[in-house]
DNA sequence: GCTTGCGGTATTTTT
DNA sequence: TACCGCAAGC
């Protein structure tokens, strides 16, 4: 243990060894946050302070907590067994799961993620006769979001309601409260909410929890709301035995009631706390840091870190502003291909503020060829199909499970529509059911072929239970697939139909792998809802397209922080309120420290925004950065400003022998492309092999550029249609 | 009850 | 532009 404590800094190694008491890591970004966090759980344990079953430590991400679990074990040598390391949310739902009582909720209960959230917001919308496009749910989901993460409960906020518009609210919160009782369900807010109930209310559940959470550390402490805060402070009963690592300047997630003040003021929640700094970036080059830094201390609310680096050297920040998006997608693609040699691709990142700025970029680089992978975006347990599919084993779990029931009744069609809902609605309420529990009893009213519908969806759903004992986990999925009429719902050759029958034998595969890993259904099931196992759509080992929020705790040789203008990066939702504007910054600052060697801040000067080409303003926190690090190497404006119709359309420009693109200044080498030039390397007749389907000829090619798709027929899998950036194709 | 086609509207970030 | 919801027709 002593040679561990030698990998670390003076005060990491501080922050290691500090015994019992608050301590407060303010982790400047790059500086060894995690390996700190990590060494002093390692440092606990094997200095016999701690046993692992006392050890509780919470993050915000799935992928954050696993690393961290990871790298204990790999520091001790042995997995970690009992405590606890997982997310906020996870810890909550554990809570519930194991004292449902306690927490006021039924011994099975359901999670209800955002689409049922909507759902049920519509049908409380309904019921009130309101009309949702005057009011969107998400607009009231969000409005009593942010009620509940500070902390505020439905009764306080209707006594304080003034306004009609508050009263309207308060009525569809407790129509929407009432929904989710019905149905059985906690939604994402309600796990907190609830597990802070069951503590609160119990001292048993309290002692337990608190007992595995003698010592309690606490990642992106900056990210914690006052529920959060309140669910911290009473596990730790007083005695305030926490560690809070966390970063003040990274700070993302104001909107979803993150309380800036919980790090700020950390000493004050927690009195006698040790406060550790730690400065010193192990990630970045000098310019980079000089940036971002210039950047961020431009903020006031900050405990006021400066971050140095003791390496030197290092190229200069590229600023490029190009025409428009699409010029900013070639510069990008460019200078990717000219680093392909010296950084592997899945060390380079392009990193936005909204998923949609992401399609230029995937335009050019499948043009291109180059293989990406969008981090976050369209999910697959988001798909249709996919959730259809869910909703079948949690009726199979949960036979009451109402929203499932709704959802899939008549998936596929089987001619159960609003009519025959209706009847079997007055029915549960007349006989005081519920609707699945109303529905089998086949009430009066019902049309004759709706009751033979109904019969033959029973049928399945009683013929589950005794399918899922005797064959296995993904043999049961399989079987409920096919008894369901799900997968012949997509029978057929039509390229979306393929795709979907692909992603529903993905689902049976992930539950066969989770059955090995010895997760259960239901906690696979529960992990779905916490939206773990979110797998990066495409190429694994391609260059990673994904939001800022998305970015944050990662880190890649080369970076791109692309749309910098007023609008986007700051946000038009954000900028005009002051905190708002400093997350914006902060946002930018975070998407600037994940670059190791070479960074590049990238904009254009017109957009394709709602249907038509709009001129961009310039963001405003480029005025802030210091320019002696930064290399302006944008397109001149007289290039594309002097030409009339600037703006209307996209035009051809005189790309590579043009503008002044930094292989021509530097003399560099003009950048080398990933395949070869412009031949597409793919024609019919040619044998080919994938991954997954095996070896196969191309028997068409469709399409060009970013719409070439190749038509071939698998040995073993027969005709498939595939991207070739995408389907990672090899020649045979 | 289902399918199709039209028109309107939206684009912030996520556990 | 792209998607979604709704209305009308089959």
């Amino acid at each position: 243990m002593g040679s561990l404590l030698d990998n670390l800094n003076e005060q990491q190694r501080e922050a290691v060894v500090h015994g019992e008491g608050p301590l407060l890591v303010s982790a400047g970004a790059g500086s060894g946050k995690t390996r700190v966090l990590t060494y002093r759980i390692a440092h606990l344990l094997a200095s016999g302070a701690a046993d692992s079953a006392e050890i509780t430590a919470v993050t915000f991400t799935n992928k954050a907590a696993r690393e961290m679990r990871e790298r204990v074990e790999e520091l001790l040598g042995r997995p970690l067994y009992g405590g606890f390391v997982g997310t906020f949310h996870r810890w909550a739902l554990e809570v519930l799961r194991r004292w449902p009582r306690a927490a006021g909720l039924p011994d099975r209960f359901g999670i209800a993620d955002t689409d049922d959230q909507r759902a049920m917001m519509l049908r409380a919308l309904k019921d009130l006769e309101l009309d949702p496009k005057e009011l969107p749910p998400r607009m009231v989901l969000s409005r009593i979001s942010g009620m509940v993460n500070r902390g505020t409960d439905r009764e306080a906020f209707v006594d304080r309601a003034t306004s009609s518009s508050d009263e309207t609210i308060g009525r569809l919160w407790e129509r929407y409260e009432k929904l989710k009782t019905v149905s059985a369900v906690v939604d994402f807010d309600d796990m907190l909410v609830r597990a802070l109930r069951a503590v609160r209310k119990d001292t048993k559940v309290r002692d337990a929890v608190a007992r595995r959470a003698r010592f309690l550390l606490v990642d992106e402490f900056q990210d914690t709301n006052s529920l959060q805060m309140d669910l911290l402070t009473i596990i730790l009963d007083g005695r305030g035995n926490i560690t809070a690592v966390g970063d003040e300047d990274q700070s993302i997630y104001r909107w979803r009631g993150a309380e800036l003040a919980n790090i700020l003021s950390f000493e004050t929640f927690f009195p006698g706390a040790q406060v550790v700094a730690l400065e010193e970036n192990y990630r970045s080059t000098e310019p980079i840091l000089t940036v971002a830094g210039g950047l961020i201390a431009a903020n006031r609310g900050r405990r006021g870190k400066k971050l140095f680096t003791s390496r030197e050297g290092g190229e200069a920040v590229r600023l490029h502003i190009a025409a428009d998006e699409r010029g900013e997608a070639r510069w990008v693609a460019d200078h990717i291909e000219s680093k392909v040699g010296n950084s592997q691709l899945k060390e380079m990142a392009v990193l936005m503020r909204t998923n949609a700025q992401t399609r230029p970029f995937e335009e050019e680089l499948t043009r291109r060829r180059v293989p990406y992978r969008v981090v976050g975006g369209l999910r697959f347990w988001q798909r249709a199909e996919i959730k259809d599919a869910l909703a079948y084993l949690r009726l199979a779990v949960r036979p009451g499970d109402l929203l499932s029931f709704e959802r899939v009744i008549n998936v596929p069609a089987r001619g159960i529509g609003a009519a025959t809902i209706d009847v079997l609605r007055r029915a549960a309420r007349d006989l005081g059911l519920n609707l699945p529990e109303a529905a089998r009893q086949l009430p009066e009213g019902l049309s004759p072929r709706a009751r033979l519908s109904l019969e033959k969806f029973f049928l399945v759903l009683d013929e589950a239970p005794g399918r899922r004992e005797e064959l296995a986990p993904g043999d049961f999925v399989g079987w409920l697939l096919e008894a369901s009429g799900l997968f012949a719902m997509y029978e057929g050759e039509a390229e979306d139909r393929v795709a979907r029958r692909e992603n529903l034998q993905q689902l049976a595969a992930a539950v066969a792998e989770a059955a090995a890993r010895g997760q259960g259904l239901e906690e696979l099931l529960d992990s779905v809802a916490l939206l773990e196992e979110n797998e990066d759509q495409g190429a694994p080992g391609g260059v990673a397209l994904m939001t800022l929020h998305s970015a944050k705790g990662l880190e890649f040789d080369v970076v791109f922080l692309a749309g910098l203008e007023d609008g986007l990066l700051p946000h038009a939702n954000s900028r005009d309120e002051p905190e708002g504007l400093e997350e914006e910054r902060r946002l930018a600052y975070v998407g600037m420290t994940r670059a190791r060697k070479w960074l590049a801040l990238t904009g254009a000067r017109s957009r394709f925004l709602f249907g038509q080409r709009q001129p961009t303003r310039l963001s405003r926190f480029l005025d802030e950065l210091p320019t002696e690090a930064v290399d302006d190497v944008s397109e001149p404006v007289a290039s594309w400003s002097a030409q009339p119709g600037v703006g209307s359309e996209v035009r051809p420009r005189p790309t590579r022998s043009g503008g002044a693109t930094p292989a021509r200044r530097r003399g560099g080498p003009a950048p080398a492309t990933v395949t070869d030039a412009d031949g597409t390397g793919w024609r019919p007749g040619d044998r080919v092999r994938h991954q997954r389907f095996g070896s196969g000829v191309i028997l068409a090619c469709q399409g060009t550029g970013a719409q070439l798709k190749l038509v071939v027929f698998f040995d073993r899998a027969g005709r498939k249609t595939l991207v070739p950036t995408i389907a990672r194709l090899e020649k045979v």
